[in-house]
RNA sequence: GCCGGUGUGGUGGAAUUGGUAGACACAAGGGACUUAAAAUCCCUCGGUAGCAAUACCGUACCGGUUCGAGCCCGGUCACCGGCACCA
């Protein structure tokens, strides 16, 4: 019979579906849970793409594995849908984005259904739907109800394309992360959460997980924690100026300070006219402002700035007056937005001094701080020119310093995070609202939550407006409204949510996605919590994984939710490239569509070649040949059944082949090296064809291959005449003694070469071994004329025989 | 610049973590079957020398430790990813 996988795929796919044979159950008290999670796709228009393919097939078949290991598994799927690219789809073509979405929605169904996945389908969740989003927007009022969200006028990226605002983990190398557009600097009144309240529990719990090590590093950069102190120095106008320093042990070598260009106080001086070069700094200051990100990064090799006449600082520590710049080099954004600069110490304040013809003075010995800096190598250095410290190592002066500032009252020890707070308003039409009413009166005022959800309006145009304002602000209808407070006219907030907020909590609506009460019940969230494991891309560790972090810390101390943590164990993909290698782009018409391998070859064969195509972590080009092969391997399956089986046992000559393989598939498995468990299968069904197979092995092997080949495996199980389906099997025991066989080759070796190899009874002993390897012919030949001095045996694998010529 | 990773046949990749390098595939070449093609099956397949048995060389490069190194240590080079004026 022909291997006909179209119409055992359908057959299948319709059973899974009308018997729900993967549906979780909550609270199934005699089977341990495992809560499996891959990132849920954002909907695009042009479907599911082989990006898709790799994680999910990998989660399923952890999946379809753990059920036959006895777990309870909630393994399920759902859609990300807000976000610009449908909304700029649905103003290009004048559709309306909640249509673009259902369609695309609609389509990555059907594609999803047809690779097979074990998704309980009945926990979709799509953040669009005014049933999900009502808890996005619960969530946000008790963030603003305890002090996380406030709103708040800085500096933010501003995107020239997108027409919005952007947080800073989307600003890549100065451009936006989705269009590539120039990002510049603009103060704006925006919505922030405080995830830098978290900042360093975001850091402390990661020690407890179980995420692969480049993701902790990864977080721990982005979060940025460094230590030092900050210290106030005094203007000569009487004003105090705050700096943050690493090295508060180099204050003695301070000689200039810098402030931010948008540091407060030159504002101040400049009203008050201090300043003497009044035109030169505010033209400076404007230069600036207008810089993009990208320029700003780009100038960093040629500093920049402009000393302020009329206005000198205090050193705190010897008293010296040393003059204050301002330049961009500073970021207003981080620490104080002011420094002390110590030209001898540090390289960015060095070559500003050669510049601007500022005094070096070197604090710590080693380094010749005329030609360069002397950074900071280990902590042994030697402090000079320090008064006090003199003598004493960098390792003890820091803390020596920070005692003797805290005692004079003017600094004391600080702990600094490059991690911002999250800037979550977008100017958008396609986005949770935020449920926030402004009353003149009464000033930003919740919304009550008996008015949740607080639905997007239904509107004719959703087109970015020129004023860079929320397409919301134009539907005065819906803009007005009554304070919640006194009942007074108020204006709601047009500003949406940001692509990141429906996906921070989503896998908890899994646990219970049709609660109309709570986010999800507490019953539910006990048993499933935590995610146990969660695959996705790394292009999401400083994003997604992070933010969702943040916010499941928040409902744990709010009570919402049993785990500090929300996932146990974060493991991630590598991308799969086009045929060339490089990646896949419709510019370069490389892309592979899922759709077209499961038509010419079969969901099993697109599955199994994912799995294979190399090693899950790292990137992996697309071969179309190869695939060819996994196909092949497939038909060799299914040609098996033309062989004659008998036996319920294991075979005698493929015994110990499938206990192997059994252990090694389980193994691969759990540690994500699908591609050599499927080499396993591939070696086994080799074995199979060489030794014949009896029905104990083909059910051995069916059991092994469903995970990753689920369809072929039901039909064939069926039609063997094997109990029930396939996917609701136990995984079949291995015995380890039974993994070996009787008789073992090992390695032979004479001065450490290998010289051939010797067939010997399992776990001989070393003089048994060496007589055989003695009596083989090719070892005898580099034995002549020598005498074994000494014998390296290790059991079942080599023998090393060490010689020397006989005298 | 800082942090992380990688380097193995023509290709994707294996190698129980110090013990027979190249599993399993792809591609290529040869053969069988076929009127023919596809499909399938069999053989060869790191390099050099040789009819062959076999020998020598070989895991980016140089050196070290070890009976034994793809794996460990020191140094060099190349590529990839992340962060990047964070004081």
């Amino acid at each position: 019979m022909k291997y006909d996988f179209t119409a055992i795929e359908k057959k299948w796919q319709k059973r899974w579906m009308e018997e729900k044979t993967f549906a979780a159950k909550t609270g199934e008290t005699d089977k341990p849970k495992f809560y499996g999670l891959v990132e849920f796709p954002y909907p695009s228009g042009q479907g599911l793409h082989v990006g898709h393919a790799r994680p999910y097939t990998a989660m399923d078949v952890v999946a379809r594995k753990k059920r036959m290991d006895g777990y309870n598994v909630l393994f399920p799927i759902g859609f990300d849908a807000f976000g610009l690219p449908t909304e700029n789809y649905a103003i290009k073509n004048h559709i309306h984005p909640a249509k673009v979405t259902h369609d695309n929605i609609a389509n990555f169904t059907k594609q999803l259904h047809m690779l097979g996945y074990s998704f309980d389908w009945d926990r979709v969740v799509d953040t669009t739907d005014p049933k999900y989003y009502k808890w996005t927007q619960w969530i946000f009022l008790q963030m603003f109800k305890h002090g996380l969200a406030y709103k708040t006028s800085m500096p933010v990226n501003w995107c020239t394309s997108c027409k919005c605002v952007l947080a800073n983990e989307e600003v890549v190398e100065g451009v936006c992360e989705r269009c590539g557009s120039p990002v510049i600097r603009k103060e704006k009144s925006q919505w922030m959460l405080r995830i830098t309240k978290y900042a360093q529990r975001l850091i402390d719990d990661l020690d407890d997980l179980d995420f692969i090590e480049r993701v902790k590093i990864q977080q721990k950069n982005w979060i940025g924690r460094s230590t030092g102190a900050e210290v106030t120095f005094q203007a000569t106008t009487g004003d105090d100026i705050v700096v943050y320093t690493t090295r508060p042990d180099t204050l003695f070598g301070a000689t200039y300070m810098v402030l931010s260009p948008e540091h407060d106080l030159v504002r101040k001086w400049l009203e008050s006219g201090i300043i003497q070069n009044a035109d030169e700094v505010a033209a400076y200051q404007r230069a600036a402002a207008s810089k993009s990100d990208l320029e700003r990064t780009e100038l960093n090799k040629e500093k920049t700035g402009v000393c302020l006449a009329g206005v000198r600082g205090v050193n705190p520590v010897n008293g010296k007056e040393i003059p204050i710049f301002i330049s961009d080099y500073v970021l207003a954004t981080y620490g104080t937005g002011a420094i002390m600069a110590v030209p001898a110490h540090d390289d960015r304040d060095w070559e500003f001094a050669k510049k601007f013809g500022c005094e070096i003075i070197e604090v710590v010995k080693g380094g010749d701080v005329e030609k360069e800096a002397f950074t900071l190598k280990d902590d042994t250095g030697i402090m000079v020119n320090s008064d006090f410290l003199n003598g004493m190592t960098v390792k003890d002066a820091i803390p020596a310093i920070t005692k003797w500032l805290e005692e004079k009252g003017i600094g004391h020890a600080k702990v600094n995070y490059k991690l911002r707070d999250w800037v979550f308003s977008r100017q958008r039409y396609w986005g949770e609202p935020i449920p926030m009413v402004y009353c003149e009166k009464c000033g930003w005022q919740p919304l009550p939550e008996d008015q949740l959800p607080l639905l997007l309006p239904e509107v004719d145009s959703y087109e970015l407006t020129d004023d860079g304002e929320s397409p919301l602000s134009k539907m005065t209808d819906w803009v007005n409204t009554t304070c919640p407070c006194c009942g007074g006219p108020a204006k709601r907030e047009t500003d949406t949510m940001p692509q990141w907020a429906g996906s921070s909590w989503y896998f908890l609506r899994y646990m219970d996605p049709h609660n109309d009460k709570e986010l999800a019940s507490r019953e539910a969230l006990n048993y499933w919590s935590p995610v146990d494991w969660y695959n996705g891309g790394m292009e999401h560790t400083t994003l997604h994984l992070l933010y969702s972090r943040f916010w499941h810390k928040f409902l744990y101390d709010i009570g919402v939710v049993p785990t500090k943590e929300p996932y146990q164990k974060r493991t991630s993909h590598g991308m799969i490239l086009g045929e060339g290698g490089e990646k896949m782009s419709k510019s370069r018409g490389n892309v592979i569509n899922p759709n077209d391998i499961i038509e010419q070859y079969g969901a099993d064969t697109m599955r199994t070649y994912i799995m294979f195509i190399g090693d899950f972590e790292k990137a992996a080009a697309w071969s179309a040949n190869a695939v060819k092969g996994c196909k092949r391997f497939l038909d060799r399956v299914w040609n098996l059944s033309e062989m004659e089986h008998t036996g319920e046992e294991y075979s005698a000559a493929n015994e110990a082949a499938v206990h192997k393989a059994i252990k090694k598939v389980n193994e691969d498995i759990e540690t994500m090296k699908f591609n050599t468990a499927i080499a396993a299968l591939m070696a086994l069904v080799n074995d199979f064809y060489a030794n014949g197979a009896s029905r104990g092995d083909m059910r051995a092997l069916l059991l092994m291959l469903s995970p990753f080949a689920p369809h072929i495996c039901e039909e064939m199980w069926e039609q063997m005449g094997f109990d029930g389906q396939v996917s609701q099997q136990s995984w079949p025991a291995y015995d380890e003694s039974k993994t070996i066989a009787a008789t073992v080759e090992m390695a032979v070796q004479v001065q450490g070469k290998l010289r051939g190899t010797i067939q010997v009874a399992l776990d001989s002993g070393q003089e048994t071994v060496v007589a055989a390897a003695k009596a083989n012919e090719k070892v005898a030949k580099f034995l002549e004329g020598m005498e074994v001095v000494k014998v390296i045996h290790v059991p079942n694998k080599l023998v090393n025989l060490i010689v020397k010529p006989k005298k």
